[in-house]
DNA sequence: GCGTGATTACTCGGATACAAGATGTCCGAGTTTGAGCGG
DNA sequence: CCGCTCAAACTCGGACATCTTGTATCCGAGTAATCACGC
């Protein structure tokens, strides 16, 4: 039970596409060569992303990655979720008499984290950023 | 990213034994045999539990494991954390120029999910379970 | 100067390879209970 | 009735076996910009 590395990836691309500029398209090579990735790797993983919406990618020379949205609508969740899936956590699948107890304290548990990264952006950590 | 079957297991088996008296062991073949699972896997399992402290295991004949505390104290972190391990679910081995800012936030996500475990107690669901 | 084709710089997607972890299984060893047996 | 021995019922731990998933590479295909060339 851990966040794979690919989520690690993809949470920091998308902190470099959201402080670049929205218009222009950053190359998949840049963006693995700051993280020390393959770049065949990378776009791999940032092909999950483009499939939830959240960047899209263009194609031929001077090509590459941009934001598709508002960077101030991209919460940790979505790319979480694009990466990982959405399925839950934590999954009984003994059959009880009725809803499994344990299952729902789980659930809670999950949604609370959640929660939390619902409402983390990442436009707040690249103004962070830059500021130092 | 998910939980492991064996802390369905875990917790499972858990509510069993704080269920059951405190003082007479409860045997790995009763607790497999209600979930469906091999008893030497499951004891592999609850080997785990025991170098946490949290059970005990009784050899011979009469054998088998019970609770190594008072009831009331066990917490759903403290069985999930004796199985997955105490790591931090995210681990980003970067070279940054400080601590990396997304990791920050990914903590404090985990140690939101992680409060409403240790606030979970496995008593209440099985004072839940017997009223019904 | 201007269109047209070739080259170049890219991403995309599938196939494949490899490593690690999850999930079990098997078996020998140690430990306690309890039954059986002889005195 | 008492003590000894032995079998049975357990858990423990290591060594395997297997399957899924994460991690990564390679290569052919498609696409867009740019350059070269001929008119």
């Amino acid at each position: 039970m851990r966040f794979t590395k690919a989520t690690n990836y993809a949470l920091h691309t998308m902190l470099m596409l959201v402080a670049a500029s929205p218009v222009k398209p950053v190359g998949v090579q840049q963006l693995a060569e700051s993280q020390g990735v393959s770049p065949t790797y990378l776009s791999k993983i940032l092909t999950r992303l483009v499939k939830a919406g959240i960047i899209e990618s263009i194609s031929g020379a001077n090509g590459g990655y941009r934001l598709s949205r508002k960077k101030e609508d991209i919460t940790f969740l979505d790319i979480i979720h694009a990466i990982e899936g959405t399925a839950s956590l934590f999954e009984c699948d003994f059959v009880h008499g009725d809803e499994c107890l344990i299952q729902a304290v789980m659930k809670e548990a999950e949604e609370k984290m959640e929660w939390h990264l619902k409402k983390a952006k990442l436009v707040d950590l690249a103004q962070k950023q830059t500021q130092v």
